[in-house]
DNA sequence: CTCAGCTCCTGCGGGC
DNA sequence: TGCCCGCAGGAGCTGA
């Protein structure tokens, strides 16, 4: 489940391995993932230099030397598998050698500098795309996208103006990607419990002083899962290159019938479905 | 415009 | 032990 903070890993620990490397052969191993790959994008990304990686929502955009850039959703079960590189934080000291093809192993990107990236994706809920790099901003699938909530663009007057007159449930406004730009099913659950917001009150009716510190949550929760994962692709000491999930603690999301860990709170993490999803929330600190 | 519900896909875990 | 069923969920799509 990549949202926010696992792409911008994931993006991280692409870097040594993509970004001002040249594509030396990109090997398509099915026609298709969620939607059908263009039938010449093999051949315009072999050849291609990856001048930037990047992140946007959770997406990750490879800008070409070619005036292209690469769209990649990771869906629900995409990752990141990188060999034959040596392994960035002890430089020189092992190599990981390419092990064999595994199911589901869709794309791979052979890289001039020996790196061998694969894309993994049992589910094909994810996605790749070429689309012209000045063109980007209007592609279907990042158009109408909303601002990064890491962003100065996010603050609490922009969100109260979205929020404002929405009867539906805090957590799926959080969720619809045109409102902000990044959060899933789980991070939303965690930043309503930092704001010790109910997830089932509805959009418009929160409190603007409330809506500030939901703004708050939203960032400071992101960025400790940011770091998190930064530390784990630091500590990072296996030798199968594998980037795209980390350990993780979560407060609420997936302690159903677990003691809140608000101190003092007596209250137990309760599940409830919305929109066919689960939250995960404590009753008495969320209101 | 808003909003709820359906859909895609595979792996996994629970129940029998 | 094996089989079936339901669930997980990002996000596009449909229809009210």
């Amino acid at each position: 489940m990549p949202e926010l903070p696992e792409v911008e890993t994931v993006c991280q620990g692409l870097l040594p391995a993509m970004e001002g490397v040249r594509i030396a052969r990109a090997e398509l191993r099915r026609g298709d993932l969620r939607w059908p790959f263009a039938p010449d994008m093999a051949a315009r990304l072999t050849g291609a230099r990856v001048v930037q990686l990047r992140r946007r929502s959770k997406y990750l955009l490879a800008d070409l030397d070619r005036g292209e850039s690469l769209i990649v959703h990771l869906g629900m079960s995409g990752r990141m598998v990188i060999s034959g590189l040596a392994a960035p934080h002890v430089p020189g000291q092992f190599r990981f050698e390419h092990p064999a093809l595994e199911k589901h192993d869709h794309v791979i990107f052979h890289m001039e500098n020996g790196a061998r990236v694969t894309f993994n994706d049992p589910r094909r809920f994810g996605a790749m795309d070429l689309c012209a790099t000045e063109a980007l901003e209007v592609h279907p699938l990042l158009a109408g996208i909303g601002p990064e909530p890491l962003g100065n663009e996010f603050h609490a007057a922009y969100l109260a103006s979205r929020l404002k007159g929405r009867r539906t449930a805090i957590k799926a406004a959080l969720l619809d990607q045109r409102i902000v730009a990044g959060l899933g099913n789980i991070y939303v659950s965690e930043a309503l419990f930092r704001s010790r917001i109910s997830p089932r009150r509805a959009a418009g009716r929160i409190a603007a002083a409330r809506i500030e510190t939901l703004t708050q949550a939203i960032r400071d929760t992101l960025t400790d899962a940011i770091e998190a994962g930064g530390s784990s692709l630091r500590d990072y000491r296996q030798a199968n290159g594998e980037l795209g999930y980390f350990q993780h603690s979560f407060r609420v999301y997936g302690r159903e019938g677990a003691l809140c860990v608000t101190p003092g709170c007596p209250g137990e993490v309760r599940r409830i479905v919305q929109s066919a999803r689960s939250s995960f929330y404590c009753p008495r600190c969320q209101r």
